[in-house]
DNA sequence: GCCGCTATCTTGACGCTGTAAAGATTTCAC
DNA sequence: GTGAAATCTTTACAGCGTCAAGATAGCGGC
Protein backbone atom coordinates (compact mmCIF):
# COMPACT_ATOMS: atom_id res chain seq x y z
CA UNK A 1 0.00 0.00 0.00
CA UNK A 2 2.61 2.56 -0.74
CA UNK A 3 2.45 4.59 -3.92
CA UNK A 4 0.74 1.41 -5.88
CA UNK A 5 -2.83 2.03 -6.91
CA UNK A 6 -4.95 -1.02 -6.45
CA UNK A 7 -8.21 -1.72 -8.48
CA UNK A 8 -10.27 1.44 -9.00
CA UNK A 9 -9.72 3.63 -5.16
CA UNK A 10 -9.31 7.01 -6.06
CA UNK A 11 -6.34 8.81 -3.90
CA UNK A 12 -6.33 12.35 -3.46
CA UNK A 13 -3.96 12.97 -6.06
CA UNK A 14 -2.92 11.13 -9.15
CA UNK A 15 -5.65 9.28 -9.98
CA UNK A 16 -3.67 6.52 -11.99
CA UNK A 17 -5.77 6.43 -15.34
CA UNK A 18 -7.48 9.88 -15.39
CA UNK A 19 -6.99 10.22 -19.04
CA UNK A 20 -9.02 6.77 -20.28
CA UNK A 21 -11.44 7.53 -17.32
CA UNK A 22 -12.30 11.04 -18.55
CA UNK A 23 -13.12 9.78 -22.55
CA UNK A 24 -15.54 7.24 -20.41
CA UNK A 25 -17.16 9.67 -18.53
CA UNK A 26 -16.94 12.31 -22.07
CA UNK A 27 -18.63 9.33 -23.62
CA UNK A 28 -21.59 8.70 -20.80
CA UNK A 29 -22.23 12.62 -20.93
CA UNK A 30 -22.30 12.80 -24.22
CA UNK A 31 -24.99 9.94 -25.13
CA UNK A 32 -27.00 11.65 -22.07
CA UNK A 33 -26.40 15.15 -22.84
CA UNK A 34 -26.10 15.36 -26.71
CA UNK A 35 -23.21 17.34 -28.28
CA UNK A 36 -24.96 20.55 -27.64
CA UNK A 37 -25.43 19.90 -23.74
CA UNK A 38 -22.05 18.42 -23.88
CA UNK A 39 -20.50 20.12 -20.62
CA UNK A 40 -16.51 19.97 -19.19
CA UNK A 41 -17.67 20.59 -15.94
CA UNK A 42 -20.16 17.82 -15.65
CA UNK A 43 -17.48 15.25 -17.14
CA UNK A 44 -15.26 16.14 -14.43
CA UNK A 45 -17.61 15.60 -11.80
CA UNK A 46 -19.22 12.35 -12.90
CA UNK A 47 -15.02 11.21 -13.25
CA UNK A 48 -15.53 12.68 -9.29
CA UNK A 49 -12.60 15.10 -10.09
CA UNK A 50 -11.65 18.74 -9.92
CA UNK A 51 -13.10 20.76 -12.61
CA UNK A 52 -9.62 21.88 -14.22
CA UNK A 53 -8.30 18.10 -14.02
CA UNK A 54 -9.04 17.58 -17.82
CA UNK A 55 -6.82 20.17 -18.98
CA UNK A 56 -3.89 18.83 -18.20
CA UNK A 57 -5.04 15.67 -20.27
CA UNK A 58 -6.91 17.15 -22.90
CA UNK A 59 -5.87 21.09 -23.07
CA UNK A 60 -9.39 22.54 -23.45
CA UNK A 61 -12.90 21.46 -24.37
CA UNK A 62 -12.07 20.62 -27.78
CA UNK A 63 -9.13 18.87 -27.24
CA UNK A 64 -11.69 16.13 -25.14
CA UNK A 65 -14.04 15.78 -27.94
CA UNK A 66 -11.42 15.55 -30.39
CA UNK A 67 -10.12 12.52 -28.98
CA UNK A 68 -13.92 11.32 -28.42
CA UNK A 69 -14.61 11.93 -32.44
CA UNK A 70 -11.11 9.60 -33.25
CA UNK A 71 -11.99 7.34 -30.65
CA UNK A 72 -15.73 7.56 -32.42
CA UNK A 73 -14.25 6.85 -35.84
CA UNK A 74 -12.45 3.62 -34.76
CA UNK A 75 -15.92 2.23 -33.38
CA UNK A 76 -17.67 3.43 -36.31
CA UNK A 77 -15.21 1.60 -38.47
CA UNK A 78 -16.20 -1.47 -35.67
CA UNK A 79 -20.03 -0.96 -36.38
CA UNK A 80 -19.51 -1.78 -40.41
CA UNK A 81 -16.94 -4.59 -39.86
CA UNK A 82 -19.64 -6.46 -37.51
CA UNK A 83 -22.22 -6.33 -39.93
CA UNK A 84 -19.78 -7.17 -42.37
CA UNK A 85 -18.49 -10.07 -40.87
CA UNK A 86 -21.92 -11.77 -41.10
CA UNK A 87 -22.39 -10.79 -44.85
CA UNK A 88 -22.03 -12.93 -48.34
CA UNK A 89 -17.97 -11.77 -49.09
CA UNK A 90 -19.11 -10.55 -52.27
CA UNK A 91 -17.93 -6.94 -52.95
CA UNK A 92 -21.20 -5.99 -53.56
CA UNK A 93 -22.62 -7.88 -50.30
CA UNK A 94 -19.84 -6.47 -48.46
CA UNK A 95 -20.35 -2.81 -49.40
CA UNK A 96 -24.34 -3.33 -48.25
CA UNK A 97 -23.09 -4.65 -45.17
CA UNK A 98 -21.29 -1.63 -44.49
CA UNK A 99 -24.19 0.68 -45.05
CA UNK A 100 -25.94 -1.08 -42.70
CA UNK A 101 -23.51 -1.06 -40.28
CA UNK A 102 -22.93 3.07 -41.11
CA UNK A 103 -26.95 2.94 -40.19
CA UNK A 104 -26.40 0.63 -36.47
CA UNK A 105 -24.02 2.88 -35.19
CA UNK A 106 -25.90 5.91 -36.05
CA UNK A 107 -29.29 4.47 -33.96
CA UNK A 108 -26.74 3.03 -31.40
CA UNK A 109 -25.22 6.10 -30.63
CA UNK A 110 -26.60 8.94 -32.42
CA UNK A 111 -24.94 12.01 -30.11
CA UNK A 112 -21.43 10.22 -31.11
CA UNK A 113 -22.49 10.24 -34.72
CA UNK A 114 -23.59 13.79 -34.41
CA UNK A 115 -20.05 14.52 -33.73
CA UNK A 116 -18.00 12.89 -36.19
CA UNK A 117 -20.46 14.03 -39.05
CA UNK A 118 -22.50 17.10 -37.59
CA UNK A 119 -20.22 19.32 -34.95
CA UNK A 120 -17.78 21.89 -35.15
CA UNK A 121 -16.74 20.87 -32.04
CA UNK A 122 -13.47 18.43 -32.44
CA UNK A 123 -10.84 19.82 -34.33
CA UNK A 124 -10.54 17.93 -37.02
CA UNK A 125 -7.33 19.00 -38.54
CA UNK A 126 -5.68 16.79 -35.19
CA UNK A 127 -3.39 14.36 -36.83
CA UNK A 128 -5.06 11.63 -34.73
CA UNK A 129 -8.59 12.52 -35.70
CA UNK A 130 -7.48 13.25 -38.98
CA UNK A 131 -6.37 9.41 -39.07
CA UNK A 132 -9.06 7.81 -38.01
CA UNK A 133 -11.47 9.56 -40.28
CA UNK A 134 -9.10 9.01 -42.93
CA UNK A 135 -9.15 5.07 -42.40
CA UNK A 136 -12.77 5.08 -42.13
CA UNK A 137 -12.85 6.78 -45.66
CA UNK A 138 -10.34 4.45 -46.67
CA UNK A 139 -12.38 1.12 -46.09
CA UNK A 140 -14.91 2.65 -48.03
CA UNK A 141 -13.03 3.72 -50.91
CA UNK A 142 -11.97 -0.15 -50.45
CA UNK A 143 -14.60 -1.34 -50.79
CA UNK A 144 -16.00 0.20 -53.55
CA UNK A 145 -12.58 -0.39 -55.53
CA UNK A 146 -13.02 -4.06 -55.02
CA UNK A 147 -16.90 -3.98 -56.58
CA UNK A 148 -15.38 -2.50 -59.50
CA UNK A 149 -17.08 1.10 -58.94
CA UNK A 150 -15.45 5.15 -59.25
CA UNK A 151 -15.36 7.92 -57.90
CA UNK A 152 -19.14 8.51 -58.95
CA UNK A 153 -19.95 4.97 -57.47
CA UNK A 154 -17.88 5.87 -53.84
CA UNK A 155 -20.03 8.90 -53.62
CA UNK A 156 -23.37 7.83 -54.44
CA UNK A 157 -22.65 4.75 -52.07
CA UNK A 158 -21.35 7.18 -48.75
CA UNK A 159 -24.32 9.68 -49.69
CA UNK A 160 -26.82 7.08 -49.83
CA UNK A 161 -25.64 5.57 -46.23
CA UNK A 162 -25.09 8.20 -44.81
CA UNK A 163 -28.76 9.96 -45.69
CA UNK A 164 -30.49 6.94 -43.96
CA UNK A 165 -27.73 7.14 -41.00
CA UNK A 166 -28.41 10.51 -40.16
CA UNK A 167 -32.26 10.61 -41.06
CA UNK A 168 -33.01 7.58 -39.19
CA UNK A 169 -31.32 8.71 -36.51
CA UNK A 170 -32.97 12.01 -35.97
CA UNK A 171 -36.17 10.30 -36.05
CA UNK A 172 -37.29 10.71 -39.55
CA UNK A 173 -38.24 8.44 -42.25
CA UNK A 174 -40.86 6.98 -39.85
CA UNK A 175 -41.95 5.00 -42.82
CA UNK A 176 -38.78 3.03 -42.30
CA UNK A 177 -37.99 3.27 -39.04
CA UNK A 178 -41.50 2.04 -37.91
CA UNK A 179 -40.95 -1.14 -39.68
CA UNK A 180 -40.06 -4.14 -37.40
CA UNK A 181 -36.58 -5.79 -37.81
CA UNK A 182 -36.42 -8.04 -40.46
CA UNK A 183 -38.14 -5.85 -42.82
CA UNK A 184 -36.22 -2.78 -41.96
CA UNK A 185 -33.07 -4.33 -42.90
CA UNK A 186 -34.93 -5.72 -46.08
CA UNK A 187 -35.69 -2.00 -47.01
CA UNK A 188 -32.75 -0.63 -46.35
CA UNK A 189 -30.61 -3.17 -48.50
CA UNK A 190 -32.85 -2.41 -51.09
CA UNK A 191 -32.33 1.17 -51.28
CA UNK A 192 -28.44 0.88 -50.69
CA UNK A 193 -28.41 -1.08 -53.50
CA UNK A 194 -29.66 1.32 -55.59
CA UNK A 195 -26.83 3.49 -54.98
CA UNK A 196 -24.40 1.08 -56.89
CA UNK A 197 -26.57 -0.36 -59.48
CA UNK A 198 -25.16 -3.42 -60.86
CA UNK A 199 -23.72 -2.50 -64.30
CA UNK A 200 -25.69 -2.07 -67.68
CA UNK B 1 -41.86 63.69 -34.47
CA UNK B 2 -44.14 63.02 -31.84
CA UNK B 3 -44.69 58.80 -30.85
CA UNK B 4 -43.59 58.28 -34.15
CA UNK B 5 -40.77 55.94 -35.40
CA UNK B 6 -39.10 56.56 -38.55
CA UNK B 7 -37.35 54.29 -40.54
CA UNK B 8 -34.63 52.77 -38.51
CA UNK B 9 -34.02 55.24 -35.85
CA UNK B 10 -33.97 52.87 -32.54
CA UNK B 11 -34.85 55.07 -29.61
CA UNK B 12 -34.53 53.97 -26.59
CA UNK B 13 -37.51 51.95 -25.01
CA UNK B 14 -39.98 50.72 -27.54
CA UNK B 15 -37.87 49.71 -31.05
CA UNK B 16 -40.69 49.22 -33.68
CA UNK B 17 -40.37 46.31 -35.05
CA UNK B 18 -37.72 44.11 -32.60
CA UNK B 19 -38.89 40.96 -33.19
CA UNK B 20 -37.81 40.59 -37.08
CA UNK B 21 -34.81 42.71 -35.96
CA UNK B 22 -33.93 39.70 -33.29
CA UNK B 23 -34.50 37.37 -35.96
CA UNK B 24 -32.12 39.28 -38.58
CA UNK B 25 -29.64 39.52 -36.35
CA UNK B 26 -30.21 35.82 -35.00
CA UNK B 27 -29.69 34.83 -38.44
CA UNK B 28 -26.63 36.51 -38.83
CA UNK B 29 -25.35 35.32 -35.98
CA UNK B 30 -25.97 31.68 -37.09
CA UNK B 31 -23.99 32.21 -39.99
CA UNK B 32 -21.83 33.26 -38.72
CA UNK B 33 -20.82 31.59 -35.50
CA UNK B 34 -22.95 28.74 -36.35
CA UNK B 35 -25.39 26.38 -33.96
CA UNK B 36 -23.17 25.25 -31.70
CA UNK B 37 -21.61 28.76 -31.11
CA UNK B 38 -24.88 30.81 -31.33
CA UNK B 39 -25.55 33.40 -28.30
CA UNK B 40 -28.27 35.03 -27.40
CA UNK B 41 -26.49 38.06 -25.57
CA UNK B 42 -24.85 38.30 -28.91
CA UNK B 43 -27.63 38.38 -30.96
CA UNK B 44 -29.01 41.51 -28.50
CA UNK B 45 -25.98 42.81 -28.61
CA UNK B 46 -25.92 42.88 -32.94
CA UNK B 47 -29.42 44.03 -32.58
CA UNK B 48 -28.42 47.36 -30.55
CA UNK B 49 -30.77 45.83 -27.38
CA UNK B 50 -30.24 44.59 -23.93
CA UNK B 51 -29.88 41.29 -23.02
CA UNK B 52 -32.76 40.04 -21.77
CA UNK B 53 -35.02 41.51 -24.56
CA UNK B 54 -35.11 39.15 -26.49
CA UNK B 55 -37.18 36.99 -23.71
CA UNK B 56 -40.14 39.17 -24.19
CA UNK B 57 -40.37 37.99 -27.81
CA UNK B 58 -38.79 34.17 -28.05
CA UNK B 59 -39.28 33.29 -23.90
CA UNK B 60 -35.94 31.62 -24.22
CA UNK B 61 -33.23 30.71 -26.81
CA UNK B 62 -34.66 27.81 -27.58
CA UNK B 63 -37.66 29.97 -28.53
CA UNK B 64 -35.97 31.86 -30.96
CA UNK B 65 -33.95 29.23 -32.53
CA UNK B 66 -37.32 27.38 -32.80
CA UNK B 67 -38.34 30.73 -35.09
CA UNK B 68 -35.66 30.77 -36.87
CA UNK B 69 -36.28 27.57 -37.39
CA UNK B 70 -39.45 27.12 -38.72
CA UNK B 71 -38.25 30.61 -41.22
CA UNK B 72 -35.56 28.14 -42.30
CA UNK B 73 -38.36 25.78 -43.53
CA UNK B 74 -39.93 28.00 -45.85
CA UNK B 75 -36.34 29.14 -47.26
CA UNK B 76 -35.56 25.41 -47.95
CA UNK B 77 -38.61 25.11 -50.20
CA UNK B 78 -38.10 28.53 -51.45
CA UNK B 79 -34.38 26.47 -52.70
CA UNK B 80 -36.14 23.88 -53.76
CA UNK B 81 -38.73 25.87 -55.77
CA UNK B 82 -35.96 28.14 -57.49
CA UNK B 83 -34.91 25.13 -59.12
CA UNK B 84 -38.10 23.62 -59.76
CA UNK B 85 -38.94 26.70 -61.71
CA UNK B 86 -35.82 26.24 -64.49
CA UNK B 87 -36.15 22.58 -64.67
CA UNK B 88 -38.12 20.25 -67.67
CA UNK B 89 -42.32 19.61 -65.79
CA UNK B 90 -41.74 15.50 -66.14
CA UNK B 91 -42.14 14.86 -62.68
CA UNK B 92 -38.81 12.94 -62.46
CA UNK B 93 -37.23 15.90 -63.49
CA UNK B 94 -38.88 17.71 -60.72
CA UNK B 95 -37.57 15.77 -57.99
CA UNK B 96 -33.90 15.31 -59.38
CA UNK B 97 -34.31 19.47 -59.23
CA UNK B 98 -35.59 19.35 -55.32
CA UNK B 99 -32.90 17.23 -54.91
CA UNK B 100 -30.43 20.04 -56.84
CA UNK B 101 -32.41 22.76 -54.24
CA UNK B 102 -31.97 20.88 -51.46
CA UNK B 103 -28.43 20.61 -51.69
CA UNK B 104 -28.00 24.72 -53.22
CA UNK B 105 -29.34 25.33 -49.45
CA UNK B 106 -27.02 23.47 -47.50
CA UNK B 107 -24.10 24.91 -49.44
CA UNK B 108 -25.72 28.33 -48.93
CA UNK B 109 -26.55 28.58 -45.60
CA UNK B 110 -24.63 25.37 -43.94
CA UNK B 111 -25.40 26.75 -40.28
CA UNK B 112 -29.74 26.72 -41.03
CA UNK B 113 -29.63 23.53 -42.62
CA UNK B 114 -27.75 21.92 -39.54
CA UNK B 115 -29.88 23.81 -37.52
CA UNK B 116 -33.35 22.34 -39.33
CA UNK B 117 -31.91 18.80 -39.62
CA UNK B 118 -28.90 18.30 -37.09
CA UNK B 119 -29.75 20.04 -34.16
CA UNK B 120 -31.76 19.22 -30.66
CA UNK B 121 -32.31 23.15 -29.93
CA UNK B 122 -35.46 24.21 -31.53
CA UNK B 123 -38.50 22.91 -29.97
CA UNK B 124 -39.58 20.76 -32.32
CA UNK B 125 -42.96 20.02 -30.96
CA UNK B 126 -43.39 23.72 -31.44
CA UNK B 127 -46.41 24.04 -33.70
CA UNK B 128 -45.21 26.76 -36.34
CA UNK B 129 -42.16 24.54 -36.66
CA UNK B 130 -44.10 21.50 -36.83
CA UNK B 131 -46.23 22.99 -39.72
CA UNK B 132 -43.22 24.12 -41.27
CA UNK B 133 -41.09 20.64 -41.34
CA UNK B 134 -44.59 18.76 -42.30
CA UNK B 135 -44.82 21.14 -45.77
CA UNK B 136 -41.09 20.24 -46.53
CA UNK B 137 -41.98 16.56 -46.20
CA UNK B 138 -45.21 16.59 -47.84
CA UNK B 139 -44.05 18.41 -50.59
CA UNK B 140 -41.23 15.60 -51.47
CA UNK B 141 -43.89 13.31 -50.80
CA UNK B 142 -45.97 14.93 -54.00
CA UNK B 143 -43.24 15.08 -55.94
CA UNK B 144 -42.88 11.05 -55.65
CA UNK B 145 -46.19 10.28 -56.06
CA UNK B 146 -46.49 12.84 -59.06
CA UNK B 147 -43.78 10.40 -60.58
CA UNK B 148 -45.61 7.03 -59.60
CA UNK B 149 -43.19 6.30 -56.67
CA UNK B 150 -43.72 4.22 -53.42
CA UNK B 151 -42.92 5.28 -49.70
CA UNK B 152 -39.54 3.77 -50.29
CA UNK B 153 -38.86 5.68 -53.23
CA UNK B 154 -39.53 8.28 -51.10
CA UNK B 155 -37.59 7.05 -48.57
CA UNK B 156 -34.57 6.59 -51.17
CA UNK B 157 -34.92 10.26 -52.58
CA UNK B 158 -35.09 11.90 -49.34
CA UNK B 159 -31.88 9.68 -47.99
CA UNK B 160 -29.84 10.54 -51.09
CA UNK B 161 -30.72 14.33 -51.44
CA UNK B 162 -29.71 14.62 -47.58
CA UNK B 163 -26.83 12.03 -47.65
CA UNK B 164 -25.84 14.52 -50.65
CA UNK B 165 -26.47 17.90 -48.80
CA UNK B 166 -25.10 17.07 -45.48
CA UNK B 167 -21.83 15.77 -46.90
CA UNK B 168 -21.36 18.16 -48.96
CA UNK B 169 -22.20 21.23 -46.82
CA UNK B 170 -19.72 19.70 -44.27
CA UNK B 171 -16.94 19.62 -46.87
CA UNK B 172 -16.42 16.40 -47.44
CA UNK B 173 -17.11 14.65 -50.82
CA UNK B 174 -14.16 16.71 -52.10
CA UNK B 175 -14.49 14.81 -55.11
CA UNK B 176 -17.80 15.80 -56.15
CA UNK B 177 -17.09 19.51 -54.31
CA UNK B 178 -13.51 20.50 -56.36
CA UNK B 179 -15.72 20.08 -59.87
CA UNK B 180 -16.52 23.25 -61.74
CA UNK B 181 -19.97 24.37 -61.48
CA UNK B 182 -21.51 22.63 -64.53
CA UNK B 183 -19.98 19.41 -63.91
CA UNK B 184 -20.54 19.40 -60.64
CA UNK B 185 -24.39 19.37 -60.74
CA UNK B 186 -24.11 16.66 -64.37
CA UNK B 187 -22.50 14.21 -61.22
CA UNK B 188 -24.92 15.46 -58.95
CA UNK B 189 -27.92 14.52 -61.35
CA UNK B 190 -26.61 11.35 -62.14
CA UNK B 191 -26.52 10.04 -58.61
CA UNK B 192 -29.94 11.54 -57.68
CA UNK B 193 -31.29 10.17 -60.07
CA UNK B 194 -29.97 6.75 -59.02
CA UNK B 195 -32.16 6.83 -56.03
CA UNK B 196 -35.71 6.44 -58.23
CA UNK B 197 -34.59 4.16 -60.80
CA UNK B 198 -36.53 4.02 -64.16
CA UNK B 199 -38.90 1.05 -63.76
CA UNK B 200 -38.08 -2.52 -65.11
C1' DG C 1 -55.98 66.80 -21.94
C1' DC C 2 -55.04 63.87 -18.38
C1' DC C 3 -54.79 59.14 -15.86
C1' DG C 4 -53.99 54.60 -15.37
C1' DC C 5 -53.02 50.13 -17.83
C1' DT C 6 -50.38 47.27 -20.36
C1' DA C 7 -46.79 46.14 -23.40
C1' DT C 8 -42.09 46.70 -24.04
C1' DC C 9 -37.43 47.17 -22.82
C1' DT C 10 -33.51 47.78 -19.15
C1' DT C 11 -31.06 46.74 -15.01
C1' DG C 12 -29.37 43.69 -11.69
C1' DA C 13 -28.65 39.27 -9.86
C1' DC C 14 -27.97 34.18 -9.75
C1' DG C 15 -25.82 29.88 -10.94
C1' DC C 16 -23.85 27.76 -14.65
C1' DT C 17 -20.03 27.39 -18.07
C1' DG C 18 -14.84 27.26 -19.90
C1' DT C 19 -10.29 28.60 -18.98
C1' DA C 20 -6.18 30.54 -16.84
C1' DA C 21 -2.96 31.02 -12.83
C1' DA C 22 -1.24 29.58 -8.65
C1' DG C 23 -0.87 26.24 -4.97
C1' DA C 24 -0.65 21.38 -3.18
C1' DT C 25 0.72 16.66 -3.54
C1' DT C 26 2.72 12.69 -5.50
C1' DT C 27 6.01 10.27 -8.38
C1' DC C 28 10.37 9.88 -10.67
C1' DA C 29 15.29 10.53 -11.81
C1' DC C 30 19.43 10.82 -10.01
C1' DG D 1 17.29 11.32 0.05
C1' DT D 2 16.65 15.38 -2.69
C1' DG D 3 15.36 18.30 -6.52
C1' DA D 4 12.47 18.30 -10.64
C1' DA D 5 8.54 17.15 -13.08
C1' DA D 6 3.99 15.53 -13.50
C1' DT D 7 -0.56 15.49 -11.77
C1' DC D 8 -4.47 17.31 -9.49
C1' DT D 9 -6.92 21.17 -6.59
C1' DT D 10 -8.12 25.76 -5.52
C1' DT D 11 -9.18 30.23 -6.69
C1' DA D 12 -10.56 33.69 -9.81
C1' DC D 13 -12.60 35.86 -13.91
C1' DA D 14 -15.46 36.71 -17.90
C1' DG D 15 -19.32 35.12 -20.57
C1' DC D 16 -23.60 32.65 -20.87
C1' DG D 17 -29.03 31.89 -20.14
C1' DT D 18 -32.69 33.10 -17.28
C1' DC D 19 -35.44 35.18 -13.70
C1' DA D 20 -37.28 39.28 -11.05
C1' DA D 21 -37.84 43.99 -10.50
C1' DG D 22 -37.79 48.58 -12.25
C1' DA D 23 -38.19 52.14 -15.98
C1' DT D 24 -40.38 54.01 -20.12
C1' DA D 25 -43.48 54.24 -23.87
C1' DG D 26 -47.96 53.98 -26.21
C1' DC D 27 -53.09 53.47 -25.75
C1' DG D 28 -57.87 53.55 -24.18
C1' DG D 29 -61.26 55.70 -20.98
C1' DC D 30 -62.93 59.71 -19.23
Amino acid sequence: MTGCMDDEAKRGYHHGDLRSALLAAAEEELAERGVEGFSLRQVARRAGVSHAAPAHHFGDAQGLLTALAADGFYRFLAAQAAREARADPDPRAQLVAAGLGYIDFALDRPALFRLLFGSDRPDFTDPALDTASTAAFFHLREQVDAAGGADVDAAAVWAMAHGLADLLGNGRLKSVLGLPQPARDEVLVAILQRAFPAAG
